[in-house]
DNA sequence: CACAATCGTTCATTATGCTGAACAATATTC
DNA sequence: GAATATTGTTCAGCATAATGAACGATTGTG
């Protein structure tokens, strides 16, 4: 995959979510229609000044036009193990989720008290949340793929649909990692 | 401040972790070693093609260049209640960490016995990792500034210098996340 | 229906980024 | 110490990215 057509997709992904025409960006940004016409057609190579100026018309940083799209489902439960480094008695991690291309992430510690669901609604386009419940049982997920966890298990989720936090037992503790755009 | 003065710096501050002079960094990139004096220099306004070649050669996703260098500590304890929403009675969140430019971090559960401590090197510069205790005492943190944290708090700190881990309950458990370059 | 506005694309001209050779200034080797 | 690489910088020529006008296609409006 050469970079310019990646440049290219981002930027009509980027362009389309701002909701804004190609001319109506292009002036914006103060470059030529032409040029942005080019790109999004992933001909040409583009300076950086030119790419900056789409990015600061877009209102997004510059590294959000080197992403590459996905956001998938994924359960590591509290009794399994990811065998590395397992051999160190002391000590066993998991690599619960990593970050191959540069992204954002929030952390957030969250306390929910059972009764009412905690509605929340959907995110921007392609946002992850990762969760890690820490004390007590939750269910969470997006709608229509709620998950029931308890203590250690870890669950990520595509956040840009509807999506709630539900605590089953009595009090329960998660750790939320809010991750945009994948 | 322009973008290529930002991306001037970026470029030497990784070629020089790599170790690389200019020239080798330029045959090694494909590219002229004027071209790449000039943008070290901050003159000109590199294509595309030309920052994806350096990026290559010196092994880092393009986004690594547009990013601005800074570490720091930070603890929050359990006790400590950012006010967060905590009008909500079922659900009170509280923000670790929030990652205004892009930043590679991975994630990782951790389990601790007591006894032995953990010793780990100093990662690449600028690496910065997240502790967030789930269960049980540790001690960790960099070298001088090892921190005692129990259930629920979070801890922030460079990661490149050496630092170590050491459970001081019968056994711990902990969300690591690993953060680089910062 | 006709008129106007906006859409995105294509093409000559202009502006400029990239190149490669020549350059002085260190660093290395025998 | 002389000889030889290797460092990073500067400058003319070429390659090409950015421009702006003209284009047909589509949408909105009286």
């Amino acid at each position: 995959m050469t970079p310019v057509s990646l440049i290219a997709t981002a930027i009509q992904r980027e362009r389309t979510r701002a909701k804004m025409s190609l001319s109506a960006l292009a002036s914006q940004a103060g470059v030529a229609k032409s040029t942005l016409s080019q790109l999004e057609g992933g001909q040409g190579n583009p300076s950086l000044e030119t790419l900056w100026a789409i990015a600061s018309a877009l209102n997004i940083p510059l590294s959000f036009l080197f992403e590459t799209p996905k956001s998938d489902f994924r359960i590591i439960r509290a009794d399994e193990e990811d065998q590395l480094s397992s051999d160190l008695s002391e000590l066993s991690s998991t690599l619960l989720a990593d970050c191959p291309t540069s992204c954002r992430r929030d952390l957030y510690r969250v306390y929910l008290k059972s009764g009412s669901v905690r509605e929340a609604a959907a995110h921007t386009q392609n946002t992850v949340e990762h969760a890690f419940v820490c004390r007590g049982q939750v269910r969470l997920g997006p709608e229509g793929n709620l998950q029931e966890l308890t203590e250690g298990d870890y669950f990520r989720y595509p956040a840009d649909v509807k999506h709630s936090y539900e605590a089953l037992s009595d009090k329960a503790m998660l750790i939320l990692i809010m991750e945009n755009p994948g």
